[in-house]
DNA sequence: TTTTACGTCATTGTCTACAATCTACAAGCG
DNA sequence: CGCTTGTAGATTGTAGACAATGACGTAAAA
């Protein structure tokens, strides 16, 4: 028997909460200085307070909402230094991975890459700025777990989702797509070629231009 | 009026839950596998579940505990992997500070953490581990904080938790005290007269052999 | 006018009771 | 005998009520 039915996923409700106020401040729909009430909250989800707090305080550990005792939680600020702290981070554990994906050396790895890359290109070219974003972070994203390093892995979803959200309050200027897309071909040749040294050179630049150009023009609120 | 009075700690029963579990595992009281019911722990704690349940959600996303839904909470095993990828990632935290920190290159920071090896070499020579093992943690954080790097040092506490925790189950072999006091005082050097690279291959073996040895004869339960 | 004391209000902290779910084992059925 | 199905016990998930705390405004006193 196997009707290929889909999975019933019953997520808890703090689960569900959890995800629904992470995505709400990763997409910089709920902003810096927010105050966040249990009580708001649960009536707007239509749950109790007990599960939102559970994913308050799970969201306090991650570093996104701040709590002061009786007082309440609100969405953490990021001010220029947290910008600059957090894209000298990704360079840290990205550069890292670079070095030992590239040590092990997996053909298979870096066709998935170029995948990546490829559809970025076209993504880039025919302006579409949703795709372009996503497959860089698919680009990444695949970097990382390539490593295989499960506690880098960990590391660096912190790092991603303050990623997520600096970009989503940015206020993007024109960017040159097709140019953010291409940028990541230099990086690919040089994997391939097995020059570790050059690759992480140009990851380090490519992510310290990228985090530059917000850290630069931040204001904050 | 001024009589000094020890400050009154009125710390919300979650804190205190979470301190005192974290603690337990940290110290190795607490087993990895070992079984945590939400009922058990609130009536020997004295408290009802809620805030222990708020607790245990923070401790599983510092990753200390594994939550099972409808099934229980244990505390988190630790495989060979694990020791080999904490290590790692204490190297490469730890070089990138002290990189931050030899480029500020403070005296004053030289100067503390010279007293705290000095510290450290005279508890050696007296043969008390546990003040080396404490003065050890104490020179490797203060690295970290000196870099002043906030995000650095909220990703490193994540890892020196595991240290700890590794150190305390770990079967310790009869190490020579004064000679791990001692391994400090070439990479104080090299940092006085600015040596960067030397500095930090210096730290990255220091570290890789203290986990190399834990590493090689790690038993899982 | 300034300062202090106090009461009110909103919000978080905690507790208890109840519902939902899982595991394991026993009972029914071929 | 083997498989499925039902049931019991334990554990977690959720809800709602109440207590504790802190902020703010108001009024009384210096």
């Amino acid at each position: 028997m196997n009707l290929a039915l889909p999975q019933i996923k019953n997520l808890s409700i703090r689960e569900q909460s959890l995800d629904t106020l992470r995505e709400a401040i990763l997409s910089g729909e709920l902003k810096p200085g927010q105050a966040l009430t249990e009580t708001d909250l649960a009536r707007q989800l239509g749950v109790s307070r007990a599960p939102i707090r559970e994913a308050l305080r799970i969201l306090n550990s991650e570093g996104l909402v701040e709590t002061i005792p009786y007082h309440g939680t609100t969405v953490r600020r990021l001010t220029k230094t947290d910008i600059e702290e957090i894209y000298s981070m990704r360079i840290l554990l990205e550069t890292y991975a670079m070095e030992q994906v590239i040590e092990k050396c997996q053909p298979a790895d870096l066709q998935r890459l170029r995948e990546i890359v490829d559809r970025m290109v076209r993504a880039g070219d025919a302006g579409d700025l949703i795709a372009v974003n996503a497959l860089d972070r698919d680009f990444h994203d695949a970097l990382i777990e390539m490593s295989g390093h499960q506690l880098l892995h960990s590391m660096w979803l912190m790092v991603a989702m303050k990623v997520r959200q600096v970009m989503a309050l940015v206020n993007r200027r024109n960017t040159d797509l097709t140019l953010i897309a291409r940028k990541h071909l230099p990086l690919l040749e040089a994997m391939e070629v097995g020059d570790a040294a050059e690759a992480k050179t140009i990851l380090g630049r490519h992510i310290a231009t990228a985090g530059d150009l917000i850290a630069e023009d931040w204001v904050e609120p």
